[in-house]
DNA sequence: AAATTGTTTCTGTTTAGACAGAAATTTATG
DNA sequence: CATAAATTTCTGTCTAAACAGAAACAATTT
């Protein structure tokens, strides 16, 4: 599968980007890979087109399911696994949320509530306490927040979010 | 610099938080330590009190400057620089925004639609064009909802994340 | 059931980034 | 302006994660 110079660039793109956010790269390509062309590929093919190794694509596709990003399907009359990502690009967002929220935020919130809940905390200077306490508030309404917004369908989250900062309107 | 238990553990957890962020543990670190006690330490207090060389506590403070997270401040009596950074949580998390946003959003708006504007593009599967002119549209309504929301003062913003999915009502 | 094909796991190796310590530079003070 | 103190930069080392390739395993076909 020889790749054309835009969807080169996009994928090589989209890898960088990955990093940044502590995605590894493989990880990153695959799913704009998968994404890009928008159809099922063998792990076979993503290797060749990648030119990364075999067990590399392999632990990365893993990862991406685990991710709910990517799905495995069958193909008539092959044997092998194909592996898709969804193509609508809200739609993957959503499950990145979800996902994040799921492994780093909500923790997090668990985290600060129990060292507030721990006997030391008392011990400590009231305005530690206080960052602690709004750290804790701050992490725990983002949570609640986001989750309250990925219940909207995209479609009127797309509005939403075009409406901007005019919605602070309706905040009297 | 003697941190004591809860203190100690917030750090930490901070440091790891980063990471899975992209953002190098010792700096992390050393923003959770300003952050946390609340008032400006020198190089050398932090490089004690985390246990980490003189050298990385430079160069991570450079970075902390440079994301406008950490500023330099004089003491009197003191030759020494000393470091503090902004105390309320909702201030760093928008400067947090702001810096991601001008760092790796823009920029990936950029690219995307010079990727559109190359004569490459046109030879592309329309399928493949539509997802990368989808992307584009995405990256850069994010991107311009959360310039908006930044513009709110922070006690608007709080009220509004509040809200939550209870502000679909004014959808219509 | 042997052979072929496909997939996963395991075992190094490589590499980028984090980090330490020394050297160089800058700044301040008597 | 010499000395001391503070800071930055440089260079090399270390480490964790990414990665490759081989081996092991599993499934399918004849």
């Amino acid at each position: 599968m020889k790749l054309n110079p835009v969807t080169e660039k996009f994928i090589l793109h989209w890898g960088e980007m990955g990093s940044q956010w502590g995605v590894n790269r493989t990880m990153s390509q695959i799913h704009a890979l998968l994404f890009i062309i928008g159809k099922p590929l063998n792990a076979e093919e993503i290797t060749e087109t990648l030119g990364v190794a075999r067990s590399n694509v392999s632990n990365s596709i893993k990862e991406l399911q685990n991710w709910g990003l990517v799905q495995k399907v069958s193909i008539l009359g092959d044997r092998r696994d194909h592996f898709t990502t969804n193509t609508d690009v809200w739609e993957l967002a959503r499950i990145i949320v979800v996902e994040r929220q799921k492994r780093e935020l909500e923790p997090t919130v668990q985290f600060l509530q129990q060292l507030m809940d721990s006997p030391e905390f008392e011990h400590e200077n009231s305005e530690v306490k206080a960052r602690i306490r709004d750290t804790q508030e701050f992490v725990s309404t983002l949570t609640t927040w986001s989750s309250e917004m990925l219940k909207l369908p995209t479609s009127i989250l797309k509005k939403f979010l075009k409406l901007g900062a005019s919605i602070k309107k309706v905040l009297r």
